[in-house]
DNA sequence: CATTCATCTGAAGAACATCTGAAGATATTG
DNA sequence: CAATATCTTCAGATGTTCTTCAGATGAATG
């Protein structure tokens, strides 16, 4: 499951691309949406994203100030939609650090594949899917975990959650977002049973349970 | 210096490719060519390169099933620079794991930055932006924190103080500031917590923390 | 130089976040 | 439908972080 920002203020593009995006292929894409520039740079700055597919014109701050001030802090992929289509305003996106710069109109499948493929390219996902850390792997294709040579059985909870933790090794990333990206938005779950499924999954992880970080106020990451 | 696997019949296109690839920032691309699909397909295939471009009509092997083959071995960057603009092709270019596809004519300098991003978001080189001053930095995008090659463990309140003070390096930033940034607006917290945080935030600098300085009256700043 | 105001410091307990164990609810499987 | 596995809830234990306070130190002012 993919998150993915979009920041549109155009109400009915944004709710063609977010129906489009999440109907296709169930659980693949989680879109978010904000309607201006501020709000946009606020969730942008806030959550994680696996991609920020940003408007140029935007009420509030601009696309382009948006990337620019994201690119400070963040590598996350982005991608302008826009109608300036001129040659000036797709080097700027580029100057600014954008992955790529789609002119509208454009048709829906053609920005879903490569929103599809950069995300893939960013995760280095493009070829091998495992993710390793130390004698500890996971691997998505199979829903296999290893650690220390031995196979180990997790919960679907408990594999969700070593998963992003995986895919964004070092980062932390906070109760919240967990919650969002393992349990799915506003499941409303009580936010204690987090610390039930990371200790069940630490103690199924053996030594390399220790990998688990908690940091206090922030969330959890893994690290080695 | 990174390499490009340029495969395209048409000799100007070739040309003007080349030459421009090569000559704008002297060193940074180094530019191969092939003509026809098969030699293009070899030319992959022998050699190491950080991007192919693919025309999709070609004499031979047309670009598709060039791509094809190259991803049943590779993840090499692939971007398709082509004509056939139909939504059709363009899926079709995505399905077989394409990165980008760019469609004739295009601007010269917008292929270049295609080709620039791609690549760094290809090696991971997108830079997120970490705040440095001396042997003390703060990477806000996995909270971390390194004094004097050391990391440190920062409480939350600690680390905010710091990451607002990088982000103002040399700036005074007052008091009131401080508490509306890192505790948020209209908390009411007491002024003096500042100065507890303030020095544990110091001392947990080590070195580095001389770096904060207090302005009388008017707040703190850091500064080397 | 004395006075006033601002900041620093150390210590202590309040407040808070996370962990843990156990038990009940829910889902899955044979 | 029973048996089992998984998920969630809860409440007390634990450990960390935050805040408060009061006296010490240092800077500015007249």
């Amino acid at each position: 499951m993919y998150r993915i920002l979009l920041v549109e203020d155009d109400q009915d593009i944004r709710e063609l691309i977010c129906s489009y995006f999440t109907r296709k292929e169930q659980g693949v894409f989680e879109v978010d949406a904000a309607a201006d520039g501020q709000k946009g740079w606020e969730k942008a700055y806030e959550n994680h994203y696996d991609l920020l597919l940003l408007d140029v014109m935007l009420p509030g701050q601009d696309g382009f100030s948006i990337c620019r001030e994201i690119r400070k802090s963040s590598d996350v992929p982005i991608m302008f939609i826009t109608a300036r289509a001129s040659e000036r305003d797709i080097l700027n996106g580029y100057a600014l650090g954008c992955d790529d710069y789609v002119v509208k109109p454009f048709p829906l499948p053609v920005l879903y594949q490569k929103a599809n493929a950069l995300i893939k390219r960013s995760k280095g996902l493009v070829r091998s899917k495992i993710f390793t850390m130390g004698s500890l792997s996971l691997n998505p294709n199979n829903g296999m975990v290893v650690s220390d040579e031995q196979e180990v059985k997790l919960t679907a909870r408990e594999y969700g959650i070593l998963k992003v933790l995986l895919e964004n090794k070092g980062r932390v990333i906070s109760r919240e977002q967990l919650l969002d990206m393992v349990w799915g938005y506003n499941s409303g779950t009580d936010e204690r049973v987090l610390d039930t499924h990371i200790r069940n999954l630490r103690k199924a992880l053996g030594t390399n349970g220790k990998l688990i970080r908690t940091v206090i106020r922030r969330g959890y990451k893994i690290e080695e």
